[in-house]
DNA sequence: GCAGACTTGGAAACCGCTTTCCGGGAGGTC
DNA sequence: GACCTCCCGGAAAGCGGTTTCCAAGTCTGC
């Protein structure tokens, strides 16, 4: 492996001068040595050792993005904003996956610790477990003690700067479009407990039907992935109008009911949350809760690298859009 | 920052026994010492800087990973299969998105070997660009001449280990099925004439219609996405059945067809390739050539870490799955 | 033509960790 | 009890860069 002492060696100059031609310093160095160096880095194919440029300036150009499934078009659609936003900034990107591991969330934040990264984004729900997030918090502490810079796209739980999808006032506004076309008995596909995403759309969803005087919605809980709406949807007894507080979910759902021959949405409707891209060409197209996934991973990043002191937290909205997935009650 | 010099002064020891301690040596160290240094390291929060690390080694443990887009559920299968079998193995994943530009992903090889990664992997389909091409390998040379591995999904044209999916095969397959069906008249959305993945589905297609003395499909180039499909799809002539080189496209062209009132398979065939998971859910359900992309990310990792010398070149055969998107000619 | 200010090149310290090389003490053997 | 191993702790030499500090020019201005 080349190293810059090559390089320095090959030109005739010392590795001071090399250095300061090949990798961005603020001092000049003349023409005539400055071509001499370049022609003997592209001759050897000289590539900077970067763990050695991190160790000695003390900074690294990483950023590390800690997601719960890459696979799941909402996370890919998060992070692909975040990587954006960082290669814009000249970034490089360590992403991790947790596979919705709590666990996991922690030890990769101690791996990207190590990592010395510029700074962390840890993309998802939190959970409702005290411990874990005492933990997970700690690790954080460590973290912003040693330098590092930290965000979060969930919510604000963990008092980092935090872009909050408004879950519940999203939840609740669709609802009210929901019973404006006339439903009353209402079902919601809630996830899992503990998921306070799922958590959190499930609360304002039933608050928002309590406020309007209807009947409080059968909950049922189960995985928050295509097959968690697929089982949930089984156990749906008599609403006419079903809420997945996911888009996979209510896809899993949509499924379940096309196998049994229940039509959607003259015998059912249904609704999802995200607004997922990949999706769009659903059939029947999905009422959802549009998310812009994208802009929020990038605001995250933003935040993240913003040297400014204050905890910021920031609310998204979202906003209701109404597809061929629900019908109007006669 | 916590070094391991604080540790080892805080708990009496030399930096050479913290470091057997905290940092797997092979070197026993007597158990008290070794208690009071985990002590030590542990009261003062200490996380060992990898970027030090890796230079002292002269080894990483992160791996690059290279794709087009993450928010193609294509891609985003590849990427999850190979960073699962990348956390079993212990090792850290960048990952650089190129959005289909080839020099991004020359750029990103020549940052990933500066990082020193351990592997890299490109996946992706090649392009029909001599110039490109050469000055990838160049890059790829130089990375492996400094103890780089790498491997590649797609063509076989970087001289790297490969795992090559069967494009031109499995569209024969395909086709053959389809003609079997009773189908006469074809068409392709081609996709783009440079990408070799879509050029070889094409062509794959286009053979194996010949051999079997059906006339030449219409073929329709265009974006490798939703939307390239959905264009594409305007200008079909008089097939019967439509074959998009890929899944994604074969989605934009059903919205095409349902925006226009035709009927999928009752007026018109669709079917696709790759059979993304997300997809499964589709109506109607797409007609396509199965690829393992998970196995083929986690393989891909493997025989880039693998130390033997020969190349290898591993097709992955596609399996043709016929659903509801095509129907049986009278 | 010369003092003083600027510029530019090089020597060397340092970033945080690994690992080789030594040395001293404990344990085993005859 | 003398001799030889074996085991374990520490000192110090890197790993490949960056950057400070000097010294030697090169310009300027008068």
């Amino acid at each position: 492996m080349v190293t810059l002492e090559d390089v320095a060696k090959q030109a005739g100059v010392s590795l001071a001068t090399a250095s300061r031609v090949l990798n961005g310093s603020t001092r000049q160095v003349g023409a005539a040595l400055r071509a001499r160096v370049e022609r003997a880095a592209d001759e050897l194919g000289y590539r900077a050792n970067i763990a050695a440029q991190t160790l000695a300036r003390g900074a690294s150009n990483v950023i590390g993005i800690v997601v719960h499934d890459l696979t799941d078009p909402y996370f890919a659609a998060l992070a692909d904003g975040a990587m954006r936003a960082a290669a814009t900034e000249g970034l490089l990107v360590m992403v991790g996956t947790t596979h919705r591991d709590p666990e996991q969330e922690i030890a990769y934040l101690a791996t990207l610790h190590a990592q010395r990264v510029r700074a962390v984004l840890l993309v998802g729900s939190r959970v409702a477990d005290q411990g874990v997030t005492k933990r997970l918090r700690e690790e954080l502490a460590r973290y912003q003690a040693g330098g590092g810079r930290a965000a979060c796209v969930g919510q604000d739980l963990l008092g980092v700067d935090t872009v909050a999808p408004a879950n519940r006032e999203g939840a609740a506004e669709l609802a009210r479009a929901l019973a404006e076309l006339g439903h009353t008995k209402f079902a919601v596909l809630a996830g899992p407990p503990h998921l306070v995403t799922a958590a959190d759309r499930c609360a304002g969803f039933a608050e928002a039907l309590d406020e309007l005087g209807l009947p409080a919605p059968q909950i049922i809980h189960g995985p928050f992935d295509r097959d968690g709406g697929h089982a949930a949807a089984q156990q749906v007894r008599d609403a006419t109008c079903v809420f997945a507080v996911n888009d996979v979910m209510a896809v899993g759902a949509l499924a379940a009911y096309r196998e049994r021959g229940v039509r959607v949405p003259e015998d059912v409707s249904v609704a999802g949350f995200d607004d997922i891209v990949t999706l769009r060409d659903h059939v029947p197209a999905l009422t959802t809760v549009r998310l812009p996934l994208k802009d929020m991973g990038a605001r995250a990043l933003e935040l993240a690298l913003n040297e400014d002191d204050p905890v910021v937290v920031e609310k998204v909205a979202g906003e209701v859009v109404l597809r061929e997935s629900v019908r109007r009650m006669a």
